[in-house]
DNA sequence: TGCTTGACAGAAG
DNA sequence: CCTTCTGCCAAGC
């Protein structure tokens, strides 16, 4: 017995990767939030790096704020040197050790999520 | 069919 | 703080 859903069929990777694309749009200006928390929201607490592979290969994610998106460490994407210059534009902190300041600009999404 | 690769998370050293 | 390892899963080869 597992505690957390089982595969996911093609419908439910449909709404998957349509609730991921939903919650990145609302992320507002100057916040961030993480590829766990939106994988939890999407109803899929252990498929986290299913978000980062959603917006790094989903053509249109390009046009959602996925700059907002980070680990939970703060940490930015790994080969995306863009990343940080675009949040300190929008005056995201960095701490010295290079993480965003998630204790000032985590964002937790409240959403009413449709179902 | 089986092994490797990550825009992750968490723990360990 | 950093690196490395394990667990996790869909994709690629």
């Amino acid at each position: 017995m597992r505690d957390y859903p089982d595969k996911m069929t093609p419908e439910q990777a449909q709404a998957f990767r349509d609730t991921v694309l939903n919650i990145v749009s609302q992320i507002p200006r100057g916040k961030v939030t993480t590829y766990g928390l939106i994988a939890t929201l999407a109803g899929w607490p252990s498929h986290a790096r299913m978000v980062g592979r959603t917006l790094k290969y989903t053509p249109g994610a390009g046009l959602l704020p996925c700059h907002r998106v980070v680990n939970k460490e703060g940490r930015t994407a790994p080969g995306w040197r863009h990343q940080r210059p675009l949040l300190e534009d929008e005056g995201v902190r960095f701490k010295a050790n290079g993480h965003v300041d998630m204790a000032r600009h985590l964002w937790e999404p409240l959403s009413q999520l449709t179902p």
